[in-house]
DNA sequence: GTCTATAGGCTGATAGAC
DNA sequence: GTCTATCAGCCTATAGAC
């Protein structure tokens, strides 16, 4: 979804290199409505507030993307595919596993905090929010990253580098505790700053933490079969 | 919030034992309230729809809590504090931490799967959605579950049966894993009995993966009988 | 306490002039 | 391609009859 190719102008001529500003307006609204559907989430954002932002009509949502609903999954469609390259560049590695996974953690944590820092926020917003009723250009995203992250670890435990552990439940607890930290960051910016004088953990101070959480707790050296319960 | 102490009937006069049908009134949209904002969404439920389903009129809403939004900070409230008395009873143990946090993890899990099935997404899409201007009510809640478990953690380092982690990143990578996990099980079944025809994992196994993972991951015995203190 | 009816404020989409 | 004006559809809250 890099939008482009589209050069026709007025009525029927075509003229090769200019561009008449159409491509501008498409632009500005993805640019606006980025930001905007990131900070408030689908429903908190009206069209006259994204048009407005990006300096253009409300009409020009529905005439460029067919509406309020096509813009939001144009916008999430673009973020995603930038980061399920990254991700699955790194599944596609040789490496030893347990070092591949400690560099999926810092690639995401990375991506997440500084590139596109609302994005896990309106994923898991969408994912809570859609429930039963999602369009499948938003379910098929995330399973891709759910074949990367298995696909490694299946490989680590083939490998004799993690113990017997299951993909699934590991790939779920590894993305799940990574995303909550990065969508729940704003919430707890305000609230431990505001209310405990805390200053909340840093980005790379978690990705660290969770490194080393994951390599201990997915190790297969361990004294003995010692499994409770 | 258990909701009861309110007994007056009529015109000013107290009929001490009977009740006349207000309490009923009150419990049914409680009730309704709590499966249909779970399922989706404050803002994806109309008033109307509660009182459908609680067999009353719209305007018992306005009358009884104040409004729709007040509605559903008494649902959250409720719900919420009962969680809340098991994880601080359980916080208060003497037991081994590793033991007591393993046991933590099953009650979090017991009641986010069988009891309070929707109380995750509830609480991470009030997270999600509030952002910046949150009810100091709702606001209040999870700060006490993050003392609990970081008390427990902060002992377990002390007593050296954990390495030397920090209870507030230790808190958000174990409580992340388990909210992320809850509050998307439902996308999850859809998703992967439709699209993938895998069963989604249990809440059982797990309850059981992450016992094992934060156990193994935070051990303090690595190679070698490493104790501090 | 409970109901009906309605007021009033939002929203997203579009017809049609330029 | 872009704009203005307008539309129909939702929502919540409340006044007032019973």
């Amino acid at each position: 979804m890099t939008s482009q190719a589209k050069v026709p102008t007025r009525t029927g001529r075509m003229r090769p290199g200019r561009r008449p500003g159409a491509t501008g307006t498409r632009e500005a609204l993805l640019a606006a409505g980025t930001e905007l559907f990131a900070d408030r989430g689908y429903d908190g954002v009206p069209v006259w507030e994204i048009a407005k932002k990006a300096g253009v009509n409300k009409a020009m949502i529905s005439y460029h993307f067919g509406g309020k609903r096509k813009l939001y999954l144009t916008i999430v469609g673009a973020t995603f595919s930038e980061i399920l390259e990254r991700v699955e560049g790194l599944a596609a590695s040789t490496a030893p596993a347990p070092d591949v996974l400690r560099e999926l953690i810092a690639v995401v944590g990375d991506l997440a905090s500084r590139r596109h820092p609302h994005f896990c926020t309106m994923m898991l917003r969408e994912v809570l929010t859609g429930g039963m009723r999602l369009e499948p250009e938003v379910v098929a995203l995330p399973m891709r990253i759910l074949a990367a992250v298995k696909g490694i670890v299946e490989r680590g435990v083939r490998e004799g580098a993690f113990r017997p552990v299951d993909p699934l439940l590991t790939h779920l607890s590894l993305v799940g505790s990574l995303v909550f930290f990065f969508a729940t960051a704003r919430f707890r910016e305000r609230v431990l700053t505001d209310r405990l004088h805390v200053k909340p953990p840093s980005a790379e101070a978690y990705v660290t933490h969770i490194q080393d959480l994951v390599t201990n707790g997915l190790a297969a050296s361990k004294t003995g079969p010692g499994r409770r319960r």
